[in-house]
DNA sequence: CAGTGAGCGAGCTTCCGCTTGACTT
C-alpha cells in the first residue's frame, strides 16, 4: 500500500516539537526551527535606506544547519504547517520560513495554540489560517528600528568617548543604564531627615493567663527636645485602654509566574541571579517538568486548573479551593504562552538541589493562585495617658484562616515594604477601660532612607513596567550592560551612624547614643563613571530615545502597522529622517565627553586637580596636559570611587602609589595597582594582593610572606620544567597541562595520570597533536 | 598578565528578539 508522505509541522522550540509529535501521531512529523532563522545582514545596517528601507536578510552561520535540514524535509513532506508562536516575532518567523523554504505565504497553513494540550492542538489543526503580513511588517519595523538605533548610536559613542572599546547604545540597554544612573544620583543627593519615634511597652495577660509584654506607638517628634518634653510629661502617668477597633482584612494570592515575576521571586527567596534562574528553568522545561519559561502571560489552561484543584483538595481540603482567572495588567503582553507552571502537579523532581528549589517555588505559587483568600483580623487599641492629651496606639494581627498562605507567601522588595508591615505582631486580649501596667517608654531617633539601589530582579520589574524588553531579553540585557562596563553588580559596606535614644523607666528620663550601620547593600547594581557619562551624553543629544516612554510610544505605532492602519516603511521614515539629522549634527558639533570635574589645587605645586574619564577609565590628574615642560601626574580611581562623588582628599591619596616598602632578598618590594588590581612587584615578578590587604597600608613585614607563599604555591603546581625549551608541565583546576610561552595545551586523558614521566619528545608530540586538532570553540559569528 | 592618559588612521566594534548548545587555560 502506498503511504502518504507525512505533513511537516514547524514550531520554535525542540522540546515543544517532541510533545506535539506525540499528540499528533502518525500523520505529522514535527520539527523545530530554533527561533529566528534569518536576520538583517550587518554591512550597511542590512537596510537600504534610499530604497524605502528595504531589508537584506541572511541566514546566520549558526542557523545554516537547521535551515538545510528543514529545506530537505519540506521537499519530502506533504504539506508544511507553520506553528510558530502567536506573537509578532512568531509570525515573522513563519514568514521567514516561507521565504527560505519556497512556500507561498498566501496559501501555506499557519496555526497557533496557547497551550500544549491535545484538545488545543487538535482544535487549531482544524482552523488553519495564513501568515498575517501586517503582523510580519510590524515585526520588520521593530527589527529595523532597533538596528537603526543601535548601529547609528554606537558609532557616535566610539567617536565622542575618550574610552572607546566595545561601547554600545540601544533602545533597551541605554534606558536600562539610565534607570540605574538616576537611582544612584537620587541616593547621592539624598539628605536623611531624623524623627524620634515613641514606643511604650506594657504588660497584659494573654489567653492562657500568662503575663506578656506588647508595645504601643506614640507620636513622632522632629526634635529631641520635643521628644524629651513628651517623655517627661509621662512620668507617673496612668495608661488606660480607651477604645478598641477590630477590622477584618484579607489577603489574596498573587498571579502565577511570568518570566519577570519568577526572576523576582527566585532572587528574593532563593538569591538566584536572573540568568541563573533562567538556566535552571530551561533545564526544568527541557525535562518536561514545567511549561515554557519565557512568557508574559498569567493564563492557565483549563486542564491545568482542573489538576490544580484536585491537588489542593487532596493536600489541603476542599475549603481551600477558590478558582481564579488572572488577567494581564500590561496590554502589550503578547499571550503566546501560558503562565509558568508545573506540567503535572506531581510534587517531585529528581533534579539537583537548585533546580528542585526553583521547581518547588513554581509549584507552590501555582497551587496558591487557585486557593482561598487568607482572612485576618486587625485589632487597634487606643491608649490614654492620664497626664497628657496624646494617645498611644497598639495594633496586632490575628490570622483567622490561612487560605493560600498555607502553601505560599510572596516576598516583597525593600522599597515596597511599608512601615506598618514591618511591625506585625500579636496583641493580648484587651478591654476598654483596662489599666495597663507600664514597663518603659523610648523615643528612638530614626532616619529617613533613600530608595535602595536596584537588584537585577528589581530592574527587570522596572523594565517590564515601562514595557521595555521582552521575557527572552531581560537576562541578556542585564549581562550586556555589565559587559559593556556601564553597570557593576557589587556589595557596598555600610557606614556607622550615631542615633539618640531617650528612655523613660522608673520615673526617670535618661539619654544615650548608640551606633547603627547604614547604607549597606548586597549584590546591587551600581553605575560606573562610564555608565554615568554615556547616559548624560545620550540624554543631552538623544533625549527622545532615552525617554522612558519611547518604547511605549513606538509600540503603539507597531500596533497600527499590525492592524494595517499604517505602512511600516512610512513609520520608519518618520522616525529615521529627524533621527539621522540628530546623529549628523551630534557628530559634527558635540564635544568629546570626559565628565571632567575640578576638585581643587595641589598644596605643594599649586596645580589644578581634576577627575575625568581617560582612555583606560576614570582617573585623577594633577596639572594641565597642555603644559609641555611638565607632564601632568595621573592616578586611576578605585572601582568603588566615582568621578561624581570623590573628595579632594581621597583623590590625592591615590598618588601615594607606587610605594617602595623596602628591600627583601636584595631587591625592592613595590606596591602598585595595575590592570588586574593591587600587586606586589619584586625581583621582576608580580604577586597579586588579596582583597583583605590595603595597598596603601600594607607593610614590608606583611608583604614578604605573600611573596614566599605564592612562590611555594607555584612550586606546588609545577610538575616538570624543560628549561631550555621553555616548556612547563603544570597542574591546573582541570588537571595537568602543558604551558609553552603564552599558550596552554591540554593533556590527553590517558597521559594525565603519569604526567611526571613524560619526556620532552612526548610533550612536543602532544603540542603538535593539539595544534593540528585544536579543541572546538564556540564559532564566532561572521560578518554578514 | 601588572602600560597607559595627545592625535592620527587602519580596521574593528554595535542593536533586539527568537531559540539552544558545547565549553571551560
Amino acid at each position: 500500500m502506498l503511504r502518504m508522505a507525512k505533513n511537516l509541522l514547524i514550531v520554535e522550540s525542540p522540546a515543544k516539537a517532541k510533545t506535539i509529535e506525540k499528540i499528533l501521531g502518525e500523520d505529522f512529523e514535527v520539527k523545530s526551527c530554533y527561533g529566528h532563522i534569518r536576520d538583517l545582514a550587518k554591512g550597511d545596517m542590512g537596510i537600504d535606506v534610499k530604497n524605502k528601507y528595504k531589508p537584506t536578510y541572511i541566514v546566520p552561520e549558526d542557523k545554516e544547519k537547521v535551515v538545510k535540514e528543514l529545506k530537505s524535509l519540506s521537499k519530502k513532506s506533504g504539506e508544511v504547517w507553520l506553528a510558530t508562536d502567536e506573537d509578532r516575532e512568531g509570525e515573522a518567523i513563519s514568514w521567514h520560513l516561507c521565504e527560505v523554504l519556497g512556500l507561498d505565504p498566501k496559501t501555506t497553513k499557519r496555526i497557533v495554540f496557547h497551550e500544549i494540550t491535545k484538545p488545543a492542538i487538535q482544535a487549531s489543526i482544524t482552523h488553519p489560517r495564513t501568515v498575517d503580513m501586517n503582523l510580519v511588517n510590524a515585526q520588520q519595523a521593530r527589527r529595523i528600528l532597533d538596528r537603526i538605533v543601535g548601529f547609528e548610536l554606537s558609532p557616535v559613542l566610539w567617536r565622542k568617548m575618550s574610552m572607546k572599546n566595545n561601547l554600545s547604545a540601544g533602545r533597551v540597554q541605554s534606558v536600562a543604564v539610565r534607570i540605574i544612573a538616576e537611582r544612584e544620583r537620587e541616593i547621592n543627593a539624598f539628605t536623611p531627615v531624623s524623627t524620634f519615634r515613641v514606643e511604650a511597652v506594657f504588660t497584659a495577660r494573654d489567653i492562657s493567663g500568662k503575663n506578656v509584654t506588647f508595645s504601643a506607638e506614640g507620636k513622632k517628634f522632629s526634635s529631641p527636645e520635643g521628644a524629651e518634653a513628651f517623655l517627661n510629661s509621662c512620668i507617673g502617668a496612668k495608661y488606660t485602654v480607651s477604645d478598641i477597633v477590630v477590622k477584618p482584612a484579607k489577603k489574596t494570592p498573587p498571579a502565577p509566574f511570568t518570566t519577570s515575576t519568577l526572576q523576582q521571586e527566585a532572587s528574593r527567596k532563593l538569591g538566584y541571579s536572573v540568568s541563573r534562574t533562567m538556566v535552571l528553568a530551561q533545564k526544568l522545561y527541557e525535562s518536561g517538568k514545567i511549561t515554557y519559561m519565557r512568557t508574559d502571560s498569567v493564563n492557565l489552561s483549563e486542564t491545568a486548573m482542573e489538576e490544580i484543584k484536585k491537588q489542593i483538595s487532596a493536600q489541603y481540603g476542599k475549603q481551600y479551593i477558590q478558582v481564579r482567572k488572572f488577567k494581564n495588567k500590561n496590554e502589550s503582553a503578547q499571550e503566546a504562552h501560558e503562565a509558568i507552571r508545573p506540567t503535572y502537579m506531581e510534587h517531585s523532581t529528581s533534579e539537583d538541589a537548585d533546580s528542585r528549589r526553583l521547581y518547588e517555588l513554581i509549584w507552590k505559587r501555582t497551587i496558591a493562585c487557585q486557593m482561598a483568600d487568607a482572612e485576618l483580623e486587625k485589632t487597634t487599641a487606643k491608649i490614654q495617658i492620664s497626664t497628657n492629651k496624646e494617645e498611644l496606639s497598639a495594633s496586632g494581627e490575628v490570622l483567622k484562616f490561612d487560605g493560600f498562605l498555607k502553601a505560599y507567601m510572596e516576598d516583597k522588595d525593600d522599597e515596597d515594604i511599608t512601615e506598618e508591615e514591618q511591625q506585625e505582631g500579636m496583641l493580648p486580649p484587651l478591654a476598654v477601660n483596662q489599666v495597663l501596667p507600664f514597663q518603659e517608654m523610648k523615643a528612638t531617633e530614626r532616619f529617613s532612607r533613600p530608595l535602595p539601589r536596584y537588584t537585577e530582579a528589581s530592574l527587570v520589574k522596572k523594565l517590564e513596567e515601562l514595557g521595555i524588553g521582552r521575557p527572552s531579553t531581560y537576562a541578556p540585557t542585564i549581562s550586556t550592560i555589565q559587559k559593556r562596563g556601564y553597570v557593576e553588580k557589587r556589595d557596598k559596606e555600610g557606614v556607622k551612624r550615631e542615633f539618640r535614644i531617650l528612655h523613660l523607666k522608673n520615673d526617670q528620663v535618661t539619654k544615650q547614643t548608640e551606633l547603627e550601620n547604614t547604607g549597606a547593600e548586597k549584590s546591587k547594581l551600581f553605575p560606573t563613571d562610564l555608565g554615568l557619562v554615556v547616559t548624560d551624553f545620550l540624554k543631552l543629544y538623544f533625549d527622545d530615545i532615552m525617554d522612558y516612554n519611547f518604547t511605549a510610544r513606538i509600540e503603539e505605532e507597531f500596533d497600527e502597522v499590525a492592524q494595517g492602519k499604517m505602512q511600516w516603511n512610512k513609520m520608519i521614515d518618520d522616525f529615521y529622517t529627524p533621527f539621522k539629522k540628530d546623529v549628523e549634527s551630534t557628530i559634527e558639533n558635540a564635544e568629546r565627553i570626559s565628565g571632567e570635574r575640578e576638585l581643587g589645587f595641589d598644596a605643594t605645586t599649586g596645580k589644578k586637580v581634576i577627575v575625568r574619564m581617560g582612555r583606560y577609565g576614570p582617573m585623577v590628574q594633577i596639572g594641565d596636559s597642555s603644559n609641555e615642560e611638565e607632564k601632568p601626574r595621573f592616578a586611576k580611581l578605585k572601582n568603588t570611587q566615582s568621578i561624581e562623588t570623590i573628595s579632594f582628599e581621597d583623590a590625592m591619596e591615590l598618588f601615594r602609589l607606587p610605594r617602595v616598602l623596602g628591600q627583601f632578598e636584595g631587591s625592592d618590594v613595590v606596591i602598585n595597582i595595575g590592570r588586574f588590581g593591587p600587586y606586589i612587584a619584586h625581583d621582576k615578578k608580580f604577586y597579586s594582593l588579596a582583597k583583605e590587604f590595603d595597598p596603601y597600608a600594607i607593610s614590608l613585614e606583611e608583604a614578604t610572606p605573600i611573596i614566599v607563599e605564592k612562590r611555594a604555591a607555584k612550586e606546588e603546581r609545577t610538575i616538570k620544567v624543560f628549561e631550555k625549551e621553555k616548556i612547563q608541565l603544570l597542574r591546573g583546576p582541570y588537571g595537568p597541562y602543558i604551558k609553552q610561552g603564552l599558550r596552554n595545551y591540554k593533556l590527553p586523558k590517558e597521559k594525565q595520570e603519569n604526567a611526571a614521566d613524560l619526556t620532552l619528545e612526548e610533550v612536543k608530540a602532544i603540542i603538535e597533536e593539539v595544534k593540528a586538532n585544536p579543541p572546538k570553540r564556540i564559532p564566532k559569528r561572521k560578518k554578514g
